[in-house]
DNA sequence: TACGATTCGATCGCGCACGATCTTTATCGA
DNA sequence: TCGATAAAGATCGTGCGCGATCGAATCGTA
């Protein structure tokens, strides 16, 4: 098993590659890649709990809430307890926060075109890998559940 | 732009569940991913110096040397100054390190299970991620020689 | 109504990714 | 041969990913 035929190895590269195309484009923002992807999920549907934006990115409260305490602090998003179910942190974006969308409204183009891909293998590809997360992420889910059995 | 589209968001989240894909069967290995993966680097050809480890997994000195060092500790590897050349250190295996390679010999195949793929549609998605990781890279490269022109 | 179970988020600790900077060793040109 | 330059690692700081654990609010059910 040689390290260029194993997938594990060029998704993570390729995903660290992807990341590192985004980072000139967000520094100039003053943001990071986790906290642009926070923010897009924001500018589709504002004012959503933390479990929501967590379910969306796949990311868990321990990684979200020290992100989006920092994302606060730099003024682009407010954290306020739900009054109807005060266990809820309802996280809505700031004047800034919407301001932010029309600044980073160049990223996604630029990031097409560092692809080198047609839109539609680009949708092909992201169907595929999408795909790919599914099965992994179904296994997992099995996987627990056999073990929550004993 | 929903998040749904975004192809950087399933390569994220991808590489992520192959993540965790691998983590029950290396938990009881006692490594970590990344560390499976330095592991198979060497298997394939023992006595690396460390940036030739980099160079093919895409990391550089500051995340492989504290790595190298923990899996020093776990006695997995050896670090010594090649004669040669006084600024190289060679990595290679020790016989745990070595052992390991056997006992690990289960976790490809099972890895490739959960992906649910074919071996074509497995080597094809390789393929296609790859190129996408060497679009981007080259693309980075290409950014940073235009800024060392300023 | 009361109480155990569940849900939601926060916190802690550790390892990895990576920009920036430094030290040491090797190399190359005048 | 000497000094500038380059190359290889090490170190430091910050942010993210995630397992484990905790506290508080809510829900379900007897």
């Amino acid at each position: 098993m040689r390290t260029e035929h194993m997938l594990c190895l060029s998704l993570h590269a390729a995903s660290r590659a992807m990341t590192r195309a985004y980072q000139p484009l967000l520094d100039a923002l003053g943001l990071t890649y986790p906290q642009y992807v926070v923010l897009v999920a924001l500018w589709d549907e504002d004012a959503q709990p933390v479990g929501a934006i967590g379910r969306r990115l796949m990311l868990d409260t321990n990684t979200l809430t020290p992100m989006l305490k920092r994302m606060e602090t730099a003024g682009l998003v407010r954290r306020t307890r739900s009054p109807r179910d005060e266990r809820q942190v309802i996280v809505s974006l700031t004047e800034a926060g919407r301001a932010m969308e029309a600044r980073a409204a160049h990223v996604p183009a630029r990031i097409v075109a560092a692809t080198g891909l047609s839109p539609e293998a680009l949708r092909d590809l992201n169907a595929r890998v999408s795909a790919l997360k599914d099965s992994l992420a179904r296994e997992d889910r099995e996987r627990e559940d056999r073990e929550r059995e004993d």
